[in-house]
DNA sequence: GGGATGTAATCAAACGTTTGATTGACTTGG
DNA sequence: CCAAGTCAATCAAACGTTTGATTACATCCC
């Protein structure tokens, strides 16, 4: 038997092997789903017995659970950090599609379990996983009002303009297997490429143009 | 066609059952997803015996298969008559943007059980799953391309203007269970406007405006 | 015309496998 | 010794599939 783990700190033997549940889970949450990991499967992988996943986290939902809470918590991190109270302005909103496009693809991995759970009815964990992307939302939610209060805006839809700027970024991303079977395979250079063409993209369909008539703070919501 | 079910062609009798069968089938796997859903679950809901799955269909994947076609061949259909041999005009691609916005919230069930589906690994079907997108994404890529030879758009990425339209509008169609929990619910009245606004949200951000350099566009969008 | 035969459609029951969960016992370092 | 870890073994339930029999209605031959 293999007593590796020399556990510095008293009785945290178990950091070994837990972790190694909670990689092989990660892993084969994101390419199989929630839904289509067998327990067996990840024990397997991890290398350790089926019981195990019991006696760490309680039941495979839990599993889940503790899979998903250092990706809440980072994600949310950065949204704290990508918001402020500066004043609005091209640069800043440029800065933060940016930003939200380089932590969609450093973290697709979530954005897809996450999404291919929430697409179908009665997954776990719905509320929970919800949470980081609803903040991002209303971070960028904030920024667009800001600008739009500011008159940098064409009149545009601020739900519709958000969502679209989201969803395209999250469809180059987290929908990458698709899109690279799509459009062909995608490069790690390409990435910087897309979230500054997307950004370009999207701030020159909404910001004003120099051709565009005078400001004029309006009030519109997606209903 | 040439499906090897036990009746090549019969009696339509069979009309009955088999149609129960699809329409459970397609209503389980849109709320259950594929996997998600068992074989008895959609023969309660059919009110049928369990193994005339595979009596009509040969097996659940078949019956998936079988529940996809039309939808493949109806979005084919619709793809021959978006496209055409029409010179590129912006009026053509708002047609096509808002053609393909409506089209994709009409069946916005069948896009949420493909990309479901796509979304993990190893599920049945993927190639011919993607079959009607890939033909979706090469009529809009052709329209792209020719507006751009005729000098109407800035110089933007094709395939990443592309993909930021059909992302923004898969998400907010296909993705609407997920996006009403983020921004509300959805009204039927507000689908038209979702896909004009962002039909014009995105011919604003990739046809050239007065006062880009050069310019000789067709510029307007409707709003 | 009427029994025999054929076939499409349906069913109840069971098959073998896999699922998530649980139990009880063995092995260790402290 | 003992509590923390680990394991093989097992459970009931659910899964997709398969079998064998039964119905209902044609078509056939005498």
């Amino acid at each position: 038997m293999k007593r590796t783990s020399p556990h510095p700190e008293g009785h945290r033997d178990d950091v070994d092997t837990r972790s190694r549940l909670l990689e092989a889970a990660r892993s084969l949450f994101i390419t199989q789903g929630f839904r289509g990991t067998s327990t067996r499967a990840i024990a397997a992988q991890a290398g350790c017995n089926l019981s195990l996943i019991k006696y760490y986290f309680g039941s495979k939902e839990g599993l889940l659970r503790e899979v998903l809470r250092p990706e809440i918590e980072s994600v949310r991190s950065l949204i704290d950090a990508l918001d402020g109270d500066v004043p609005p302005s091209a640069e800043q909103l440029q800065a933060f599609f940016l930003g939200l496009a380089r932590h969609i693809d450093a973290n697709r991995w979530f954005f897809r379990l996450v999404f291919a759970e929430l697409l179908r009815e009665g997954s776990p964990l719905s509320q929970e996983m919800l949470e980081p992307i609803r903040g991002n939302q209303a971070v960028g939610r904030r920024l667009l009002l800001r600008a739009k209060d500011a008159g940098m805006l064409r009149d545009v839809d601020i739900e519709v303009a958000l969502m679209g700027i989201i969803g395209s970024l999250l469809f180059y991303h987290l929908g990458y297997p698709l899109a690279s079977m799509l459009v062909g395979p995608r490069s790690p250079a390409v990435i910087e490429r897309i979230g500054l063409a997307s950004a370009d993209l999207f701030l020159h369909g909404i910001l004003k143009q120099p051709g565009d008539p005078a400001s004029r703070a309006g009030k519109e919501t997606a209903r």
